[in-house]
DNA sequence: GTCCGAAACTTCAAGCTTGAAATTGTTGGT
DNA sequence: ACCAACAATTTCAAGCTTGAAGTTTCGGAC
């Protein structure tokens, strides 16, 4: 194998490495903290953005996940009263997805402290650095 | 939240997307072309790279996993004849695994593939900005 | 030698995730 | 109006993952 592959092999690697420390970090966080779980501080975070609902299939699309792995945890913030589903009446295959007022203050609370926690896990990290980074991931998605 | 954190912030979510992006491209690929998984691809490429075998917990360790995952994937694999466990006299706490003869060819086999795919996934990024963030990465490794 | 705390694994319940199959609704061609 | 292809979602089985609790073994204090 040619070294450009090797050396797309040690960066991928390494990726790798950095994000799980990342996620790690993260949901210990929101497991003491906040009682909640990455998947779910995820997908509130979508639809935080997104105020006025989205439909399930965008919001698959948003977070890179299966449908079926949507439907399985928003049914779960459903239960707890996070967020609402709401038929779509003119497509009636389409569910709207939002959250509920408990749902906007809840997140709005573990918001910031995430953004706070953040700069715990990359603290380390030179302002430099850090939009080096920014910038090629963009380059990256683009392609 | 100051403007720092919200970099951060950025970054971060453009890592885990680009992450995921190359997490779901090689999945795809493993489990059309080689019937494997991302775990099972990952715990061979550790016991790979240490021959002689490792202790449950060094594999966990390395693999950035619980202990508890460990043991599942390492059951499945050995379940199919890629992995055999070994009791450890001089400490019978631990156990050694290591791939069979069977697992060491499966897995070469997977792994130039799995070389070759990677630049699929990442033939866009340059070489400079490959050897960029393998820098940075190195140095967001050691805080 | 005995006991107690720590270490290495496994087990377990709960939650996460996927891909495929099933369900329900829409749309365009005839 | 029909119907076949397509689209949005849910359901399902299997596998992945975690954190906590349980088992066995080790090693040091006494």
């Amino acid at each position: 194998m040619s070294d450009l592959s090797k050396r797309r092999l040690k960066m991928w690697i390494r990726m790798l490495g950095v994000t799980r420390m990342a996620e790690r970090h993260l949901r210990e966080f929101l497991r003491v903290n906040h009682a909640s779980t990455l998947p779910r501080f995820d997908v509130m975070a979508a639809l935080y953005r997104r105020r006025d609902g989205v439909a399930m299939s965008a919001l698959s699309r948003m977070l890179l996940v299966s449908n079926g792995n949507a439907t399985a945890v928003v049914d779960r913030l459903e239960a707890e009263g996070l967020v609402r589903r709401t038929p779509f009446e003119a497509d009636r295959r389409t569910i709207h997805v939002a959250l509920t007022p408990l749902g906007l203050e809840r997140f709005e609370g573990q918001a910031a402290a995430h953004e706070a926690e953040l700069g715990r896990v990359f603290g380390g990290v030179s302002e430099a650095d850090l939009d080096t980074l920014t910038e090629i991931f963009k380059r990256m998605g683009k392609t």
